[in-house]
DNA sequence: TTGATTATGTTATACTATAACAAACATTTT
DNA sequence: AAAATGTTTGTTATAGTATAACATAATCAA
C-alpha cells in the first residue's frame, strides 16, 4: 500500500515522495513504451524537491550541473514530455511547475496553494467536480480541462500569522 | 433593472454590454472617488470590444491609435487600475484580460473558457463556492482567492463540431 | 545496415511584465 | 493665486517566461 498525500503535513519523509515519484514515473513510462530519458527523469526530480511549485528557469543550473545542456528549451521539452504523461503539473498563477502525486490517472488540475510558505497541494474533490459539472451543464457548456488555484493560507502558516498577530 | 449576463449567447446587443460597462465603472469610480481617466476609460472599453479576452500587448496599438503613448507600462498600469476596481479579471492560463459584467461587489474569478471562439463567460456559482469551501476546510486551509479556468466548448461550438464530424 | 522516428543541442527570438525615474497634471492648503 | 502634495502619465531600459527553427545524435523497426 502506497502513503497517501501528506497534504500540508510538514514532518512527512519527503524522500519518500521523490523516490515514489521516481518509480511510478519509470513504471509508467514502461507500461507507456514512452522513454524517461535521463534528462526527463532528472527534471521530473528535481520538480520534486520540494513541494513549492518551481520555475522553469530555476530548473536550469541543476541541469548545467549535471552537465547537460541548460538552454531554455531543455527544460522545457522535458516539462511537456511529463506535463503530457500527467507527472508534473503546470501552474499557471505563478508560471511554475510541480510534481503529480498521482499521475496513473489522467485528472484536471486543482491546487490549494499557501502564499506564505509557497506550499501546494492538489486538490481533488469529488463535489467540487461536481458542483462545476452542474453549472456547466447548465449553460449547456461542456467541460475538457479544469484549472482550479486557490490561493491563501496553509494549517501551518495560519496557526505562525496568528501568533504574529 | 439591469440586463442579465449574456453568457454564451450569440445574438446579445453587445453595444449594450460596452455600455454598460462604461456607466458602472463611471458611478463606482465616482462612488470611491477614483478617477476614470481617459486612458483607463479607453482600455476599459477595449478590454469590452469583445467577450473574447484580450492580452495586454494586443491594447497597445488602439492606444497609440487614440494618441496616448503606447509603451507597455501604459496599459498595464490601467489594467492593474481596473483589476483593483474589479472591473476586469485577468485569466492567467490565457495572459489576457477581460471584462467583469458585476464589479459592484468583489469576487473571485471563475471562467468558462470556449477553446474555440475563445469566448469567456464569468461563472459564480454557489455550489461550486461551497464545494471547495468545505474541501479546504477539511485540510485546515484559509481561502483567501480562487481562481478557476475551466476550458472547454460553448453550446454554439460544440453543435458546429459535432455537425462538422 | 538502412531508413524512419524520436530526442537533444544550439541559436535566435517572441511574448509577457515590471523597475526606475522624469514630467505633467490634479488637489489641497496656505 | 501660489505653493506644497499626491497622483497619473511619459519614457527608457530590462527582467522573466516561452517557443521557433534547424542541426546533430541517439534509438527503434524493417
Amino acid at each position: 500500500m502506497p502513503h497517501q498525500d501528506p497534504g500540508f503535513e510538514t514532518d512527512h519523509n519527503h524522500q519518500h515522495c521523490i523516490q515514489q515519484a521516481l518509480d511510478t514515473a519509470r513504471s509508467l513510462c514502461r507500461e507507456r513504451s514512452l522513454r524517461l530519458t535521463p534528462i526527463r527523469e532528472l527534471v521530473l526530480k528535481l520538480v520534486w524537491q520540494s513541494h513549492q511549485p518551481m520555475g522553469a528557469y530555476e530548473l536550469l543550473p541543476a541541469l548545467a550541473d549535471a552537465g547537460f545542456n541548460s538552454a531554455p528549451p531543455t527544460v522545457y521539452r522535458a516539462l511537456e514530455f511529463l506535463q503530457e504523461q500527467g507527472l508534473v503539473h503546470r501552474i499557471a498563477s505563478l508560471n511554475a511547475y510541480v510534481g503529480c502525486p498521482h499521475p496513473e490517472h489522467p485528472h484536471t488540475s486543482g491546487f490549494l496553494i499557501c502564499r506564505h510558505c509557497q506550499r501546494a497541494v492538489e486538490l481533488d474533490s469529488a463535489p467540487v467536480h461536481q458542483a462545476l459539472a452542474d453549472t456547466a451543464a447548465d449553460v449547456g457548456f461542456e467541460i475538457e480541462q479544469e484549472m482550479i488555484e486557490v490561493v491563501g493560507l496553509c494549517p501551518d502558516c495560519r496557526d505562525e500569522e496568528s501568533r504574529d498577530a
